[in-house]
DNA sequence: TGGTAGACTTGGATGC
DNA sequence: CTAGTCCAAGTCTACC
């Protein structure tokens, strides 16, 4: 399910909800979910108090009294929601329950989403092994450029690998590339600087505007009230396979690598 | 070593 | 109506 831009949403939320709160009780229905033992987890949550929500790449980090970390990936189905009566869970893995009386639910059919508890320092290493968030200031185009370079994978998939940046998922690498003009096998190495500097406008754009439409919902993401996100309507090419582009009137193709479906114009993307 | 296929897991769509 | 097949927002591991 979700890319940056979902897991933005779901972040902005929660810092209206839970700053402050304490953990009164932990039920983990699904231990697989957790990574470690769920003791040493409940452990380290029970009656420790929510600092502070962030976001890094695709996790949401939550900085607890305690001065550890409680770090959530949401894999493809993950889901993080209050209980409440508009808000259906129907593959709940985790119960927080919180002292203001609301319970938070972890909830994933999949079960790929992954708890995990963190030291400062831990956290720190562990982030330093990941790439450059795309949205911040400090991000530039020739950023981008530089570390293209280095590789020869094709750059649907090179985009995807959270080592070089953060946050994009396939949804988002396709839409990326249908706006850069690049087709989604070409080795990143292979790509020139101009088209760098489309690619980098690209990816900003559509991850900018994703967040303002509060993310797009093609099954199972919801936001934290349990609502979907309104991008799926905007997507101009993820999904399209058959259909004709909507800045051509070509055939849009569908091809796999990696695992992976890629959805491209074979007219708009060389 | 970099790059990629497979595993993990459940369920919805399609179509027989 | 039911069975089999294919596909899905992500990431980790193993292998060439």
């Amino acid at each position: 399910m979700p890319e940056l831009p979902e897991v933005e949403t779901i972040v902005r939320d929660l810092q209206e909800l839970i700053p402050g709160t304490t953990i009164k009780n932990l039920q983990i229905l699904r231990p697989n979910v957790i990574r470690g033992s769920d003791t040493i987890f409940k452990d380290n949550l029970i009656g420790k108090t929510f600092q502070s929500i962030s976001r890094r790449g695709k996790n949401i980090i939550a900085n607890m009294d305690s001065g550890l970390i409680l770090v959530v990936n949401l894999g493809m189905t993950g889901r993080l929601g209050l209980q409440q009566d508009d808000c259906v869970f129907t593959h709940p893995a985790i119960y927080f329950t919180l002292n203001f009386g609301k319970i938070l639910v972890y909830d994933d059919v999949r079960r790929f989403g992954k708890l995990d508890i963190y030291s400062e320092q831990e956290w720190l290493d562990r982030s330093a092994q990941l790439g450059p968030e795309p949205l911040s200031p400090e991000y530039k185009h020739t950023d981008l450029h530089e570390k293209l370079n280095s590789s020869g994978s094709p750059i649907r998939s090179w985009l995807l690998d959270q080592k070089n940046v953060v946050g994009v998922g396939n949804i988002y690498a396709n839409e990326s590339l249908h706006l850069s003009g690049i087709h989604p096998q070409r080795p990143a190495n292979r790509i020139t600087k101009t088209e760098s500097q489309l690619l980098y406008k690209a990816l900003r754009k559509i991850l900018l505007s994703a967040i303002q439409n509060r993310g797009t919902t093609l099954r199972n993401y919801r936001d934290v009230s349990g609502k979907g996100g309104n991008n799926s309507s905007k997507l101009r090419i993820y999904g399209r396979h058959g259909e004709n582009c909507l800045s051509c009137s070509d055939q849009v193709q569908r091809i796999s690598f990696s695992n992976r479906s890629a959805f491209f114009c074979p007219s708009c993307q060389r």
